[in-house]
Order: C-alpha cells, then sequence, then structure tokens
DNA sequence: TATAAAGGTGAATCCGCAC
DNA sequence: AGTGCGGATTCACCTTTAT
C-alpha cells in the first residue's frame, strides 16, 4: 500500500482506498485509537457487503428492509474490520446521528467492543427546525468503546478535568469531564479551502484526541474526509492514518494539511483556524 | 383482561402481567402514544426469547453473543408488538442508556417506525463517576419515532416552544424546544412512598405528554414501574394503560395513584409531588 | 474606530393549492 | 387521486447602517 500523500517526517498520511480493502491489508494491533465519522448510507442500494467486501446488488430486488440489512451490514462489517487493527487496549470514537448510531452502537456490541461512554454533542447555535413537526436536532451522539471486555485504555482524566475548556458553557472548571459536550459546529469562513458537508470542529477532536491519546500514539480515521481528526492528531504530536475513497477530499486534506504545516511554530493560533 | 387496578372514572388502568402476552391480546390500532423504559441487564443468562415468549436456557451454552442476541430479540419482539397497539399517526417513546438503546432504535428501525427524534436527556446534577477511567455519565436517550413513515403525528408546537419551562435552564424562552433537555431526576425525598430505580421526573414525562398526546388521548405503557407516566398522564386529561409484571411495583404505582386522584383539585402543588 | 442596532440571507421540510 | 409547484416556517449569522 502506497499513501497517496505522506508528511516529511512520516507522522501524517493519506490513503485513497476503499476502507474494507484498505483496513484488511492494514496491520493488526498497531492502533491506538480510531476516529470514525461513517457515511450514513440511507439504502441508496447499489452495493452490498458480503464477507467484508463490497457487492454491487441488482436495483431490482431493493427495497427498504433489504437497504436497512445492507446498511447495519456495512456497518457490521468496518467495525469488525477496524477492531482487528485496534492494540488490546485501543478504544474507537464513532460519531453520528439517529440515521446511522444504532446500527454503529449494536455493531460494537456484537463484534465484542466494550462500550465505555456515549457523549452527546450540543451544538448551541443548531439551525432551527422549519417544519414546526418535530424538536430541533441539535446533537450528534458519539460512542466511544474500547476493543477488549477487560483492558487498561488510556483515559487523560486530570487534563480532562482540569484543563481549560473555554469553548464549552457546560463544562465547570475543576469538576469532571461530563457526557454532554457544548461545541458549536465549524462556520462557514473556517473552511476555506473547500467545504465538507460532515466537517467536526476541531475543538471536538481536540477533546478526543487529548482524552483517548498519549504523544506518540497512532490515530486511524478510516472514513477522514478533510481531516480534521489527522490535524488535530498531529498537532499534538500523535501518528495519523487517514483513509478515503474520495479523492477531493483528500486533496483537501492536503491543503488543510500544509498550512497546518507551515504554521506549527504558532499552535495557539493554528487550533482555531484549522 | 381484567386490570389489577382501575380509577373509578376508568381513565387509570394497570394490568400485572408479562408485557409480550399483554400486548398480543390488546386491542390493534388504539393507542396514540407509548412511552417506554424498558429493562436492560438481560443478558444474565437462564432465558431466552423466543417468538416473543421467554423460555428458560441451559445455562451451558450461554456466552456473551447468545445473551446479546437474545437482548436484541426482546427489545426487537416488543417493539413490534407495541406498533400493532399504535394508531397509524400514533407515536413510541423510548428510554434507555447505551446498555440497550442502541438495539431498540435499530429495532425501531427494522420493525417500520419512522425515527422523529433522538433526545439527550441531560441531569445536571448527576453522580460523580469514582473511577476516574471514563467521562460522568449525565445523560439518557429518548427516541420517539412514529408507527408509519407517511402520517401526520400530534406535535404540540406552540406549547413546546412559547410554554414555560423554568425546570429546564437550556430551554431559551420564544425558541424552538431542542433535542437537548436538561432536567434533574427525582430526589430521594420524592419517592415518598417507595422506591423504584428507573423512576423518570414528572418535568420530563410532562413534556413529552403535552408534545405528543392531545386531550382525551390514551397513553400505554407495558414497563410501567411506578407509573410516572400515567400519573402525569392523568392529570392532563389523558387515558392510561399500564402493564408490569411486577406487582410491588403496581402497588407503589396504586399508592401514587390515589395521592394524585385525592388532590387533583390542586394541579399545581402535585406536579411537583408525585 | 469601535460597538450596536437593523436588515437581509439561507437551510430543510411540510402543506396547500392548482392541475 | 396523484403530481408538482410555491409559500411558510425559524434562527443564527453575516452585512449594512447608525451611533
Amino acid at each position: 500500500m502506497k499513501p497517496y500523500y505522506e508528511s516529511k517526517d512520516g507522522r501524517f498520511k493519506l490513503y485513497l482506498a476503499d476502507s474494507f480493502e484498505f483496513l484488511r491489508d492494514f496491520s493488526k494491533n498497531s492502533v491506538d485509537m480510531i476516529f470514525s465519522d461513517p457515511p450514513y448510507m440511507l439504502s441508496n442500494g447499489g452495493f452490498t457487503v458480503h464477507a467484508g467486501r463490497r457487492v454491487s446488488v441488482n436495483k431490482g430486488d431493493w427495497d427498504k428492509s433489504h437497504g436497512l440489512y445492507n446498511d447495519f451490514n456495512f456497518h457490521l462489517n468496518w467495525i469488525k474490520l477496524c477492531r482487528e487493527s485496534l492494540k488490546p487496549h485501543g478504544t474507537i470514537w464513532i460519531s453520528g446521528t439517529y440515521h446511522s448510531i444504532y446500527q454503529c452502537g449494536y455493531s460494537l456490541q456484537l463484534a465484542g467492543y466494550k462500550i465505555l461512554n456515549d457523549i452527546a454533542w450540543y451544538k448551541p447555535n443548531a439551525a432551527p427546525n422549519l417544519s414546526g413537526r418535530y424538536f430541533t436536532a441539535s446533537h450528534e451522539t458519539l460512542i466511544w468503546a474500547r476493543k477488549e471486555e477487560k483492558a487498561r485504555h488510556i483515559f487523560n482524566y486530570g487534563l480532562m478535568r482540569n484543563g481549560s475548556w473555554p469553548e464549552d458553557f457546560l463544562k465547570k472548571p475543576d469538576k469532571q469531564m461530563r457526557s454532554i459536550w457544548a461545541i458549536n459546529p465549524p462556520r462557514s469562513w473556517e473552511k476555506k479551502f473547500g467545504k465538507h458537508p460532515t466537517q467536526k470542529p476541531t475543538d471536538l477532536l481536540k477533546r478526543i484526541v487529548l482524552a483517548s491519546t498519549n504523544r506518540g500514539n497512532t490515530v486511524l480515521d478510516p472514513f477522514t474526509g478533510s481531516s480534521t481528526t489527522g490535524l488535530v492528531a498531529y498537532l499534538y504530536g500523535r501518528k495519523f492514518v487517514g483513509v478515503d475513497n474520495d479523492r477531493a477530499s483528500l486533496d483537501l486534506s492536503i491543503k488543510r494539511f500544509e498550512e497546518l504545516a507551515a504554521n506549527i511554530n504558532n499552535k495557539q493560533k493554528i487550533i482555531t483556524k484549522i
């Protein structure tokens, strides 16, 4: 496997690949933490997953239950493959809304992970509900799980408790970090190199990376998109491996990374810009 | 089916029964809203679920995946049975933590419900995490779903938007009700007639009942416990049907209901006492 | 020049109306 | 009765204008 992009120091690598094929070949028991924001699928048809391999499918026999089963199968498979790449004490984060998160959560349980926490990421400035028929969707769910039922995972308790978290009005100083995080999504002007539909705020990834990894650890993102995970991981001295099957996303990732690398001596300013 | 307890006006009924057997016999297409807080520590071995019926099982062939599959089957079955009892526009609320909520959420999708919202119920005064190995669990998840893919469900938008919600510091006046609700769990002194381990605060059920039902509607709770759902539903003029297989829980429900009925002329005071 | 107020824009979904 | 179009809805944010 040849990286699509690799930083000079080798700590930041991007692969242009199908996540399934990539994960089957990737080193086992080598990753400390995975962050993943998987596609929703939403049962569009066109392919299914058998034995961890994508297979195109006849559109004719496509119905809702078929689509649902296929979506679930998709998630179960990439989640199983991720588990193989994790070290025994390694952990995985999965983010999603109700479209996919229940399938991912149940998949984690089936695949043998131990769920450590579920986090509600509250977006204080979420867009209003225009139909007036529902509550205003203003959060996403994050699940944090460990590969093995029994193992000592990394959790930087002191930093989470006593660190500085001015972006989160729900985090009280000198109190434990709780399972609700109030963090605004990125403003549109922050996406200066191009827009990625599900780009996550750096403050969110900063918290995830600092909570669940140590300096020098390896972080993997199998649906890396514009690579906010990777930028934050690199900035804080972690190694990063990002995978995506979309070339445009990786090109956007590279632009963002090179901006970061050029200014890394000024860490304080960077975190709000990347 | 004879009720274990029925109020004089017939608007509040409790049944001592296995929820599966009860739901199979209960009127179809008759319920406007279901609230359910299902049990989740199911995988202890000793029984399994086949076709909606509990069957004891040889402890010998009990492993984790067997237990997980059994739990999922349990949830899928009661959720399917609930769907039959709902009117086409009827909705269901399910509450839970990560132990069970992913299985319930995926079951809802498989059973053909349309998920309307997921709600994070934030408990500002949640107990601290003593291990220092995790984030402090301070919320539960609620899923709101409609029986049919296309139908006009009840949502009292104006009341949710403009009503008075002093118990929730996250609810801004004259703004839409959002998917994060800050509501404290009941204090122990509120459980004056006896403790029920998963008793929900009346403020939470009040919001659920007022949001998704109208006066005169029928509300069902298949795991009714100490019947907070029923007390709130009755107080606001809804009909209630509660089911539980635990006699002690129903006896506790009756005590709470009779206290409520004796003081119903003073609604303001009651809501904080029941 | 900085801050405040006012005004305009955009997002996703539902609903009514015309055909 | 099914289809399709257009209006209505709300809130945060951005731009413009006023102090």
